[in-house]
Parts: structure tokens; sequence; C-alpha cells
DNA sequence: GATACACTTGCATATTTGTGCAAGTGTTTA
DNA sequence: TAAACACTTGCACAAATATGCAAGTGTATC
């Protein structure tokens, strides 16, 4: 029931940044849950950066998050129709810069650090380039 | 050839705002060419101001547009890539406002002053309310 | 209770966006 | 050539957006 009185123009709205447009990709290609400091390691993003923009698609009703202690897991909502709009239109309009290869690849590699599937480490430096955050 | 080297984000960009998704939506129910001063009829917004969103729906590459004497018709996209994107999305997110059956309306009326299906006749007042323009 | 960590947010600021007005361009017609 | 009309745009300005920093909240652990 979340979608209720959003206007298609603010759906768009929400989908209308870059930053955004990598999380929903990284989550359409990932078909996980994923909290703040994975997204954070997976983009090279500070995560009050990518706090916001979750805020963001959260408002919109574009992704659901559920908290489990210390952590935040989002993911994208369930309802079929969103997913196959999102996956159409990510379909027609492919990621060009490959960005979404990059993404995802750092996001594998955070996601070995998971124990029993769920976030439980502090987010570390996974390469030596990304000292985005703090 | 128009969508090349267009982004996402920049699509979704274009379509974030209220009066682009109601052309948007105009042009989907009424599957024809209109120009600017139709478009200004049916809206009952200013041409300078809906001028400028054609401008930028046809950056995005969403509408293409032909010149034909004074008038300048505009249309989606043929492209049925893109056309069953746009067909998706409003079918998702319906409406609620009602305000594309007030539009259409509008352009329905403004359609029997065409001559030979072309717009030949000055743009004028269709009823009272409508004192938008100059 | 104190500390640690995941995450959020108030504030200041730079940039982008939307819009009205008035002046402009381009094309046709008198 | 002048006037009419469809459409566009330079300028000014208000509102919205994105972002960094630093301080905040909430939860678990020591």
């Amino acid at each position: 029931m979340h979608i209720v009185n959003v206007a298609l123009h603010e759906i768009f709205q929400a989908l209308s940044d870059p930053y955004r447009i990598r999380i929903i990709r990284l989550m359409l290609e990932s078909k996980s849950e994923l909290c703040l400091c994975e997204l954070s390691d997976a983009l090279e993003e500070p995560e009050y950066k990518l706090s916001r923009h979750v805020k963001i698609l959260k408002n919109s009703g574009l992704i659901d998050s559920v908290r489990e202690g210390k952590w935040i897991y989002h993911s994208l909502v369930t309802d079929e129709k969103y997913l196959k709009l999102l996956h159409k239109a990510v379909s027609v309009f492919p990621d060009s810069a490959n960005q979404l290869a990059r993404d995802f690849a750092r996001f594998q590699k955070r996601l070995n650090i998971r124990e029993a599937g769920r976030c439980r480490q502090p987010s570390r430096v996974i390469d030596e380039k990304q000292k985005v955050r703090r």
C-alpha cells in the first residue's frame, strides 16, 4: 500500500538522479537487500550522501526498508508492476557508461564479509582507491 | 537515432514535471500530432511556458517535431520500445486527479477547428475560463 | 553507564529549475 | 513590403535540489 497518492511525475522525479539510478540498477541486478554501509562501499560514495538518496526513493515508494539491529536493509518493493516498469526502463536505456558493472563488482566483494547472510562487520576499505568514506 | 547517449536519469528528469506528464499523457491518448497553440488550448497554459516543456521533451528524445509552414507539429517518437515504456508507466501510475480527461476533452474541441486535418485557424478561446493566453 | 557503530539531519551554500514578461525569429498572407 | 501569427528566448527572480560538514539519533556491545 505504499504508492497511494504518488503522482507519476513524482516517481520520475525520484528516478531523475544518477546516484539514485545507480542504486536502482544495483538493486535490480543483485536482487538483494542491502544496507547503507554496503551501498556506500559499492558506489564509493559517503553514507550521508546516499542516505538522502535512499530516503527519496523510499518516500516515492520504490524501496522498502527494514531495521535489523544497527542495520537497516533496503530493497526494491516487491510489487511486480513496479518491478516490471523498472526492468523495462533499464533494458530500454542500457547503462552505456558501464557503471553498474563496477558497482556490482564492488558490492559482490562487500558481500563476502557478511556473516550468515547479514552485514556483521564494520564497513571497511576494500581497495586503496576507496578513501571516500571516513 | 534520437536517444543515443541519453542516460536513463535524463529521461526520467525530462518526465519529472507535471506539465510534461500532461503533455505525454495527452499524446499517448490522442495518438495525434499537435502544434503548440493546440497544446496551449488543451492544457490552458500559455504557449511560452509549454514551448519550454516541449523543448525539454524533445531534447530528451521523447518527442519528434516537424515544421509545416507556421506550425510545428509535435508527436511522440515512433520507436515501439519507448512507447511501450511510456504506456507501461501511465498504466501503472494512473492519472488519479483525472487531469487527462479534461485536457483531452479540450483538445478534442480544439481539433474541430482544424481544416483538412491541420491547424489552420487562429488559436482562440474555447470557453470563457480560458483567458490564460493573451 | 560508556563506547562503538549504522544511520540521519540541521545548517550553509552552490547549482539547477521553472516561470513571467517582453522582445525576438521564422513563415505566411494581405 | 508590411502585417499577422506560431513559436522561441534573454533576462530577472523565486523555489527546489544536491552536497559537505558536523552534530545528532538509535541500537548493540563492552
